[in-house]
DNA sequence: GATGAATGAGCGTTCATTCAT
DNA sequence: AATGAATGAACGCTCATTCAT
């Protein structure tokens, strides 16, 4: 798939190391050789698993979206009420972004003068994990549950509100002297709240 | 306050054409000779004004977050009843972000890796703008309009919500075949209204 | 005679190869990994057959002296006349050059920095070549029919003339507005015609 | 014109040691490094004088285009007689080539590949050279002392002679136990001879 | 008040080559 | 007979910054 295989654990531990330095160095700050003396191999040796810088950050971004992907399915998997599978959702979401945000960082706020030089292949990946989000709406709403128009519109919306969480949290501009947990979980309520028709 | 100020207009010149010029080539892309092309000066005039890039940036930072403060205050400058207070604050927060990216970019974005390097002045001209949210929500909650427990935690929420929307959209992340002011309207109109209280 | 034959089969399909990319890549465009990608082989492999980049080259250098001195020699066999020798000469001479450029190039463009390092063996088998024009030379000018004094300062002469026809045409600094067979055949007949001796 | 003149000398020095070092090295084998490891300058610096490498040969490459130009000229000047004129140009020519074997390379010895990239600026100064034989052939054909049916093609040819010697002689691949003065004035005189028209 | 001159560090990438298997 | 794994050196180039004037 991507320039052979060789040795697949230092393919691996490659992918690994990129990552945990994003979370340092950020997209910008990140270069092949400071990956290279990370894993203690030489520059050259990278090029040997990826073909170019390029490749190697766009196969990270295709990773996070498959676990995105499996962690969101996973977390709505048997739940059949519609706002205990939105809320599950958000619960995914934000869980993913937070254990990973070296993932979120490549997949969600990296540049797009960076991004679309991507092949549009993530992109359908990463549209597949907005639609578990409309689905669901679009359900809950068909079930008389949810007030939404457009469910496309509404996943985006909701959407946003949870990459804002993942975001500041991650860029650590949420202030330390407010509870987390109390933010994270007040920011799930309301958003799912906000989708709830109101049932006389 | 910074480097010999010595003339006051060139130091106005370099802070807009670089304000300007973020636009185009995104933080990572800038450099200060492309600044002094710009400015029509030697890049070592630059300096005369701002000891590296660091203050220039943070310098641009602070007037961001000045700038924000001003219009969100004449926004809300008027109006007493809460819910139309905290409708106005998230529509000027929007506003400011989708018009001035530049500023919002390095004021929100940017890397914490730069970011930390910034002394904490700036942070605490962050908090002064997340209290004029605080203070509509816990005016509103006084008289029972809104559903706040702690109004600093439910500024924040809020605050995510929009940041999460302001950087979908700058980072073109949200799909284009969406009506992108529709969405902005349901994501202020939820927003909003999942604070209102429930009233029966 | 070079690194242990192993496989002679390949040897050659190396060697071809190598040829054939010398048209697109140039010699500075070459690159081993290129070679050992168009034969299907890994890099690696090139070295069992030869020693380094230098004497794969070589070797090419040697075989382009012999298919020349070869095509030479058949485009005067049986030609009696050393006017029309000379010119069969001539001839073959462009011909070899025109229809192998890249066998030209390494043969006699090549920069000397790069040719230095071959070994004399390779002039011995230049001179070769330059020996037919000298003999058809010397036996035109024993029987009156040429004008030449030494034959092998003669011989480098029109050999000087026709590398200059074929090097322009191979470098393409040729006016395209110009003719180029109407150029190649001028080029020949006053060559040719300059060692006429005057026979009124 | 070029990057911003600084100071002068030592943009003059860069031009100086490039050509110089064009002769040990050739086109392929030179470096920014190794120019300015030559000048005694960091590889920064050239970049001063110099927007990058193709501007700095691009800038030798006219500078021997028009040197050739005014050794030409210069060589004629007064000079009326046409074949006078045409062995002038031959041996301006030639002491060119053999004088500035460094201004040759570059000029007309430096693959396509490469020229290609150079402004068409280049290709009329150097057809501005090829002109004057092209007039000089010209004038005698219309005195009836030289046989010439396409001006512009027999200048080709004569160039293509001229060309051969001195690419030969450059790359010393003129045997040594030929006397190279010699060989010259017989190229020369051969080339200008096939001009002469035969008179009885 | 402004600049010309210069640089060391770093970037992504390619190369010929080696060595153990 | 062939290769996978790895590397040091080099490439052209850009960057933020310094310093003397």
């Amino acid at each position: 798939m991507s320039t052979s295989a060789t040795q697949p654990e230092l393919r691996r531990k490659i992918l690994d190391v990129t990552r945990h330095l994003l979370i340092k160095e950020g997209y910008a700050g990140l270069s092949m050789r400071k990956i290279a003396r990370a894993i203690g191999y030489s520059a050259t040796t990278i090029y040997l698993y990826f073909k170019n810088k390029d490749e190697l950050f766009h196969t990270l971004i295709l990773e996070g979206l498959e676990l995105l992907y499996k962690q969101l399915q996973e977390g709505v998997d048997g739940v059949e009420d519609p706002e205990k599978r939105l809320r599950a959702l958000c619960e995914q979401y934000l869980m993913f972004g937070l254990r990973n945000p070296e993932y979120y960082e490549i997949m969600f706020i990296m540049h797009p003068e960076k991004t679309s030089r991507f092949p549009v292949e993530d992109f359908r990946k990463g549209r597949r994990n907005l639609q578990l989000f409309a689905d669901t709406l679009a359900r809950g709403a068909d079930q008389g549950l949810f007030q939404v128009e457009d469910s496309r519109v509404s996943a985006s919306v909701i959407w946003a509100y949870l990459h804002g969480v993942v975001s500041l949290l991650i860029a650590q501009r949420v202030d330390v002297r407010i509870n987390h947990e109390q933010f994270v979980e007040e920011a799930i309520d309301r958003a799912v709240g906000s989708f709830r028709a109101i049932t006389v």
